[in-house]
RNA sequence: GGAGAGAUGGCAGAGUGGUCGAAUGCGGUGGUCUUGAAAACCAUUGAGGGUCACACCUCCGGGGGUUCGAAUCCCUCUCUCUCCGCCA
């Protein structure tokens, strides 16, 4: 949720800067800043009724103790019709609040300067390409042949015992897994992340904080008999240990870190592109989440960008950094790099990681601040990235690594493998 | 699942209808003292809205009600804790 007061002060900017998710904002920049305006006219109206109503009774109160029961009665009488009034006023102000709310709540990020226009991924631009894309055996196969070959993913148990989109990882497959959890973890902490270990499910204003709830409701997983939900990723609960709180200066900047399974429903996703571990239900993923003062924000979504980069170097696949235009910049984001590994048998780029400034616009609405030089509290930046998800991870690994002696795992992560091939 | 207790500022904890945004302690910040630190002492210290700045308004778990007036009384919801039962 856009700040108030960044829309009173840059309306023009902001029109300006959503157009290039291809949005004509104008006329809704403009009823919000009406709201606003109306809104204050009215608290002012409010406050000043509010005012004069305790002013009255206290008065009466000072009356009662003078014994002046009279003089209290009559005063009684006249707050009477301030009374209503003031129902109403406050009627309107809910009204008011509501409906700007409303406004700003549907409004996304601005795209910053160097977020390119565009609204389809042809317009991303590819800042970035590491990593020689290796001709691969005359016999190459995508990674769900391998995985069945191999006994590594049992996508038929899954479907049996829960559904599709539920695998069953077995033998090599499992260990894989773990490995790789263990690896991007160690490696997090490693760059100066602290590690979490946050509840799979979360209640509902912990969904609303992060913004799965109210849009994305059908995306997440509902358990109604307690209201609680499956959560989509790491980022839910690991955000929203901060939600509400200042924190102080020396502990900033927050990075955290997080391993978690996570669900999508993933409704009305299926077709194309979903075969083997493209698109799950529940998955392995391991986040990293950081919180900054707005002037340390883009330096450390640097930082973030070249540890995920350092992370895919170790496991020796090609990659590209895309910086996403504003088209395909998500709904929070104000700056969004993509990393994608070249999946050689499918001959497709496959997105492993998304890396996103949020800026205040998810602090802002869980009231994440800090305190300034100026004792003032502010709303701090927030940022997260995928370092990193498992499956399509597995694929490329999978896919890029099978030679006809076999699929060779990658130097780095031997130790936590303790396997070197498959 | 059964029974009971509770929810107040960063924390602990008082406050049972008006002068309470709220005692006190701890913590934080600034200062005095000190070579420095500790201790002691003094001062200061919740959040949000509003304003050029004041004024002013709102907030004592959420919602509703009674009253001229609610942290305080009533209704309701949520959550937490303790004991018993079951159980990893």
């Amino acid at each position: 949720m856009l700040e108030i007061t960044y829309l009173r002060e840059n309306a023009t900017a902001a029109v300006a800067g959503l157009k290039k998710r291809g949005l004509d904002a104008d006329q809704n920049v403009k009823d919000i800043l009406k709201l606003d305006e109306l809104r204050r006219q009215n608290q002012n109206e409010l406050d000043q009724a509010l005012a004069e109503s305790n002013r009255i009774s206290k008065e009466i109160g000072m009356l009662f103790k003078e014994g002046k029961r009279e003089e209290a009665d009559a005063a009684k009488a006249r707050t009477a019709e301030l009374k209503t009034r003031i129902k109403e006023l406050q009627q309107e102000q809910e009204q008011l609040k509501h409906s700007l709310e409303q406004d700003l709540v549907a409004l996304p990020n601005v795209p910053l300067e160097s977020v390119p226009a565009g609204n389809s991924e042809a317009d991303n631009e590819e800042i970035k390409r590491v990593g020689d894309i290796k001709s691969l055996p005359e016999n190459a196969k995508p990674h769900w042949e391998l995985a069945e070959e191999h006994k590594l993913i049992r996508f038929d148990l899954g479907v049996k015992i829960t559904g599709a989109g539920f695998p069953v990882y077995q033998g090599k497959g499992a260990r894989l897994q773990r490995a790789l959890i263990n690896f991007f973890l160690e490696e997090n902490i490693k760059a100066g992340f602290e590690e979490y270990q946050p509840p799979l499910m979360v209640n509902e204003d912990s969904g609303f904080g992060t913004g799965q709830l109210p849009d994305k409701e059908g995306q997440m997983y509902h358990m109604p008999e307690d209201n609680l939900y499956a959560i989509p990723t790491a980022e839910v609960p690991i955000t929203n240990i901060f939600r509400d709180e200042i924190l102080a200066n020396e502990d900033l900047p927050i990075k955290a870190t997080a391993y978690s399974a996570c669900f999508r429903r993933e409704a009305g996703s299926y077709g194309k592109d979903v075969r083997g571990l493209n698109r799950l239900h529940q998955f392995d993923k391991v986040e990293v989440v950081c919180l900054t003062k707005p002037e340390e924000s883009m330096a450390m979504l640097d930082s973030m960008v070249d540890h995920i980069a350092g992370l895919l170097e170790k496991l020796e696949l090609p990659y590209r950094v895309l910086r996403l235009c504003g088209g395909d910049l998500g709904f929070t984001s104000a700056i969004t790099y993509d990393f994608e590994v070249w999946s050689a048998a499918q001959e497709r780029w496959l997105e492993v990681s998304s890396v996103s400034n949020f800026q205040t616009f998810q602090t802002n609405r869980m009231k994440i601040r800090y305190r300034g030089e100026d004792k003032k509290t502010h709303l701090l930046h927030s940022l997260n990235g995928s370092a990193l998800a498992l499956p399509r991870i597995v694929a490329a690994l999978l896919e890029n690594h099978q030679t006809d002696a076999g699929i060779m795992i990658p130097e780095a992560l031997r130790s936590y493998t303790g396997f070197e091939k498959i």
